[in-house]
DNA sequence: ACACAGCCTGACCATACGATCAAGTTAAAT
DNA sequence: ATTTAACTTGATCGTATGGTCAGGCTGTGT
């Protein structure tokens, strides 16, 4: 019998499933919208039986669900570089470095959370109201605090905050247009260094810092 | 006889139709998406007979096209204040204030434009390639030679202009989660222009403007 | 070796949807 | 007044989709 490390095969075949189909599912909700999606293009997608899917999980909105989760999970883990920064210059760069990563790593993802929130929020309005206003209101503080200070011009905290998602989003949501604009082909490694080189000093700048 | 203008009362009615429907048909499609909107909802909405949709739009793609056509027409017309100025200041400025304007004036084409793009266009590939990139392409050259007048600092025009979009649409597309965390209500008039001075002043400022 | 529980899947079902059509009504042209 | 073309709409159709289920298969504990 071959080694199985610690979990039983039962319990690695169900980790294995479920994430081949989440895998596919965020692609297909990207591309496709929740309305847009189907079961069956999902389960070719990962290469299994239809009726498969609905063994792991029970309706397409659940598998949804799971599929937003993950991404919003990713999404504010971003958000530790913000906190142990001693100033605006390294914590708002190192975040603007870590959504920008965000995009280009979890396109897919970031696109299925802006699908959702762009509907009105229908599946994960809770996390809205109690997650990421949480860590809206902790990072509202923190910049008021860096302006107090004087590490930074004042700037309303909110709608500064609302800009860095926006600018650092953009390349993942508008990711298709940016592509078509740059003559259909993708961003190269150097471009894409530019791109966050760009957003960094305008938003840094914006705030008198650097 | 009741007077009729110019137009004879086949054409008002057809005139007066076209435009309940498609103003029935954006908002569907901004809160659903092209997959999850239904002509009978639309329809129900529009306050018609489904089959009269058809009567006057073939099929549910050609109504989604002409949506996503007339904002495209909205969105390239804000570029008229960009052209007309003598300087970032003046030209971006005023950029930044249609563009908002856009946002809040028309948040459900924008939605529209954004859900289409970010589903990789599959309906209107065609205007970004022409219209679009023209777009693009005249305005990267109006910022290279404010650079090069030294009436701004030097930045990639690309890239710049992206974060312009980003950060002025985003307050149409992520509407519902900038309300969520205003305490469930629409930013009132006084937080709008808040708003917009902090787009505009991180954005001049990021460039060495103002 | 056996029993059991978890896993797999082809076939099937009910429903919702986009689209069509035929039979009407209304406005315009002659 | 008559004819024609444009507009209206309830009823209907074919299909695609989310979801179910029965029966088979496979790993696991005893």
């Amino acid at each position: 019998m071959v080694a199985q490390g610690n979990a039983s095969k039962r319990q690695k075949i169900r980790a294995e499933n479920e994430r081949i189909i989440l895998s596919a599912a965020e692609k297909v909700f990207a591309e496709a919208g929740f309305g847009g999606a189907t079961m069956q293009l999902i389960a070719d997608i990962a290469g299994l039986p239809k009726a498969n899917l609905h063994y792991y999980f029970a309706t397409k909105e659940e598998l949804y669900r799971r599929v937003v989760q993950e991404i919003f999970e990713i999404w504010l883990h971003a958000a530790d570089s913000f906190d142990s920064a001693i100033g605006p210059a390294e914590g708002i760069g190192a975040y603007i470095d870590a959504k920008m990563e965000i995009s280009r790593r979890y396109a897919n993802g970031s696109k299925v959370w802006a699908d959702e929130v762009m509907h009105g929020a229908p599946v994960i309005q809770d996390y809205l109201e109690t997650s990421l206003r949480e860590w809206t209101t902790g990072r509202v503080e923190l910049i008021n605090r860096w302006i107090a200070e004087g590490k930074m011009d004042p700037v309303d905290p909110e709608y500064f905050l609302y800009m860095l998602w926006a600018t650092t989003q953009h390349y993942a949501d508008f990711g298709h247009q940016i592509e078509t604009l740059n003559g259909g082909k993708p961003l190269s490694k150097s471009q894409w260094e530019t791109a966050k080189a760009t957003v960094k000093q305008v938003m840094l700048r914006g705030i008198g810092v650097v």
